[in-house]
DNA sequence: GCAAGATAGTTTGACATCAAAATATTTGAC
DNA sequence: GTCAAATATTTTGATGTCAAACTATCTTGC
């Protein structure tokens, strides 16, 4: 494929994946940001394949392994997703056996969740598989780690739920 | 909203906009990756509301405005999207008047799509208010900017089309 | 008590994303 | 020339996201 630059002076870089950067997104935070989060949740995804595990799932179930017992609007708040997102993704795991519902007896519009012995099994699978991912990412990060997170960081706690 | 942790000193913590970390993801480089690239997209959706500009424009019609014509698959390439992902989106973008197809005349099976005058008035409207949000992202990571984009290319590269 | 407003969860609709399958067309091998 | 393989685009189906509308239930004020 053949991509034809207007001048050669300005024209799109392109890195060892063969990624062309156009010249007016190269010194945008949101551009890197966005493009870096992609690859990285591909590569993750792509570890999956051809197992029966979903990328989904690794948040909530890890959550869960967390903190024992979380309605679903406990549970959106600490991963940071609107509660109608969850509705779905809890139907699967309740399906596949890997959470349980209860409702609470003091409010019948509310239930809680909770993971069983299968949904304990199903996060140590994921979890191995992403610690790989984080190796991975770790090793390519390397020594910036730290200060790459606090900026990251810093991003969420400047602009999130404003 | 209560949410009880196991104990206390593995409690998660909480930054300044009372977002909760579940401490599995405390040092996790995509956790926060994903989530700052969350709040970064939001933010920018957030200064489009009331308009009627779109988010998902912005990319391709800066695109176009740096390459005058491009195919729907070279489009994808510089984007980085699949190609399937283009298509709803070129489809409004012409039913809006916004970009032209043209057919290419050695092929039957492609065209190229470039921009209009309304398209290039619509790019510098959407132009702007990303500029005003590049502004914030850039106060926000300071004089980490270079290094910031530096390790976020290096993510990109070494998983990028693995 | 009862009506109004708040809250918990789900549904729906608009967008985006990918991968795989389907169409149409062109290229290449012979 | 014809048929097979490659290519360009679209369609379809699975996920995942939000916001807004909807249902059911609870709480509050009176």
């Amino acid at each position: 494929m053949t991509v034809s630059a207007k001048t050669a002076e300005d024209s799109p870089s392109e890195n060892e994946s063969d990624v062309l950067i156009p010249t007016a997104f190269r010194d945008v935070v949101g551009y890197h940001l966005r493009v870096a989060q992609e690859v990285s949740f591909q590569a993750f995804s792509a570890m999956l394949e051809k197992s029966d595990l979903k990328p989904g799932w690794y948040s909530i179930l890890t959550i869960l392994s967390e903190y024992d017992e979380l309605t679903p609007s406990e549970l959106s708040r600490v991963c940071g997703r609107d509660r109608s997102t969850l509705t779905s993704t809890l139907k699967g795991l309740a399906i596949r056996g890997l959470i349980e519902r209860r409702q609470n007896p003091n409010d019948q519009r509310s239930y809680s969740v909770s993971l069983t012995d299968e949904g304990r099994k199903m996060h140590k699978r994921l979890h191995a598989v992403a610690r790989e991912h984080d190796r991975r990412l770790d090793e390519i990060v390397g020594k910036d780690k730290e200060a790459l997170i606090a900026i990251l960081a810093r991003i969420v706690g400047a602009l999130g739920k404003g």
